[in-house]
DNA sequence: CGAAGTACCTTGATAGATGAGGTACTTCCG
DNA sequence: CGGAAGTACCTCATCTATCAAGGTACTTCG
């Protein structure tokens, strides 16, 4: 993966509420989901996914739960609020006019109408 | 603007290599075409703009010279160096990658070949 | 004279990402 | 049986880009 962790900073939220989106996970799975979807080029650090946790937990955009223990380690794990819903669909809204404004401040700019 | 500044985290570099692409200018300027560029939507915070100028020379990625400070305030100019080039055409391939892959992660993941 | 625009700069605080460390359980191999 | 590897969680100190808030200095316009 040639892309650095600042180029993708601020978009962690993002990654785990849409994967969150598709149903109740934990954080190791979660990050298999996300190296599988990236296609082994990216995966959150641990440190990084576990901070994201508390930080929406604390702003009620999930909510978590201890899951079954029975054959392996404990797994707690994580269901989005309706908060959590507003929240990922205006991030979504918010990555698509990100994409345009870079695109146009990383162009020439020679083409535009004054 | 709706977009963090989280979200452009690690872009402010690449935002002014490309102002410098096309050629010479300086902080106040290159703000500006930011600013016209993104239709008024964004522009860069000052202490962002020359805390990064800073870091660019630093990285020798930019070099900088007084221009003339003839009716008006002085001026400090910027030129892309070669390798300064390079890190554009990196950063610029990266951000093509970037939006790849961010695409990827904030799908539903449903309809991902295994 | 004062406001607004041009043009530069520094310092301290903030917050997300991370390296490095830890715990605890299971499975598999030799 | 011992150890490695995989699963699964956690914390703390540190780093770094951004930014709020402050500053200087010049010109133009009313």
């Amino acid at each position: 993966m040639a892309i650095s962790s600042d180029e993708l900073r601020g978009h962690t939220d993002t990654m785990i509420l849409a994967r969150l989106a598709g149903g109740d996970s934990y954080g190791y799975d979660i990050n298999k989901e996300i190296r599988r979807l990236s296609g082994g080029a990216y995966e959150l650090k641990e440190a990084t996914l576990y901070t994201a946790f508390r930080r929406m937990e604390e702003d009620r955009l999930i909510v978590s739960y201890w899951g079954d223990s029975e054959g392996g380690a404990r797994r707690r794990y994580y269901r989005i609020t309706d908060k959590g819903r507003e929240a990922l669909a205006e991030r979504l809204k918010s990555w698509q006019e990100t994409k345009e404004l870079l695109d146009k401040l990383f162009s020439k700019g020679c083409d535009e109408d004054a």
